[in-house]
DNA sequence: TCCTTTTAAATTGTGTACTATTTATATAGA
DNA sequence: TCTATATAAATAGTACACAATTTAAAAGGA
């Protein structure tokens, strides 16, 4: 018994379940986040930054899917913490440069058990994780195509 | 040449793509949505309320995993442009009532083709979908739990 | 009945996100 | 060189999202 409707039900989408889904496993995170004195978005920010050392606010956004306006209150919060600096580039002023300080790599110890704690509160095999990555992966670059 | 830093990369984790893809794909709701004057999570709400036509704020909150505080000014959005009413419960002054307006039913009309269209941006199969959604669900069930 | 506890919304304060615009700098032609 | 265009961040304005608190109402016992 269906009808033209169906298609607007909650349980019938894919973007709820994404949605919520995001919302929950952040959610998750703020404990342990909340040591370390980091929101979600400051800390993948901060993942780029281990793993990048430096990056100008453009491509940080292209990694995270973020813009300047979300990205700007973020990072001089984080400055303000000290984990990063920020400084133009003095080739092209345009850009700003952001980079990790010695805090900034002392956090990471601090944060390298957290991914460990939040993947035990999702009960997935590693085939299933495996899956659903692939899926995600698929998906966002469905999107990104104009 | 692995260290025990790599779970901290972006890529390395699942919590990302989840995060990534939910903004993506909301973001491409945008214009259509902007074509019945709702945001992505005006219209969750009204699609709670298509189905169910009226519901205290708590348990619409469960269906949608938001909170008082986040409903309150949305609910108070959609009465303002009259596709909700707000009323006390007589028999429980606490309880807040939401119910659907004609007004709000006449949208749903005009939102039926919305799905559609949001779906033929996500290029995957329907068996990808259908995983997809099943691990969604499984991951936000283990999330749930204490 | 009175008081304590519980419950449901609303409120407060902080921090994203996003669109659109502005500002500053750099580049590319005419 | 001068000007038009393009680019990168920052800013402004709107709308969530959440934790914590407050308010109001209901329920449950002594």
């Amino acid at each position: 018994m269906s009808n033209k409707y169906d298609s607007l039900k909650l349980e019938n989408q894919i973007c709820f379940p994404l949605y919520a889904c995001s919302k929950e496993i952040v959610r998750k995170y703020k404990p342990f986040l909340d040591e370390i004195d980091l929101t979600y978005t400051q800390y993948i920010t901060m993942m780029v930054l281990w793993d990048k050392k430096q990056m100008n606010v453009k491509t940080l956004g292209e990694y995270l899917y973020l813009d300047s306006g979300t990205l700007t209150p973020v990072l001089k919060k984080l400055e303000s913490k000290s984990f990063i600096k920020r400084n133009r580039d003095k080739d092209d002023e345009r850009n700003l440069c952001v980079s990790i300080t010695d805090e900034g790599e002392k956090l990471k110890e601090k944060a390298a058990d957290i991914p460990g704690k939040i993947s035990r509160c999702v009960n997935l095999s590693e085939d299933e994780a495996a899956q659903l990555y692939k899926l995600l992966y698929k998906t966002l670059g469905d999107l990104s195509q104009i």
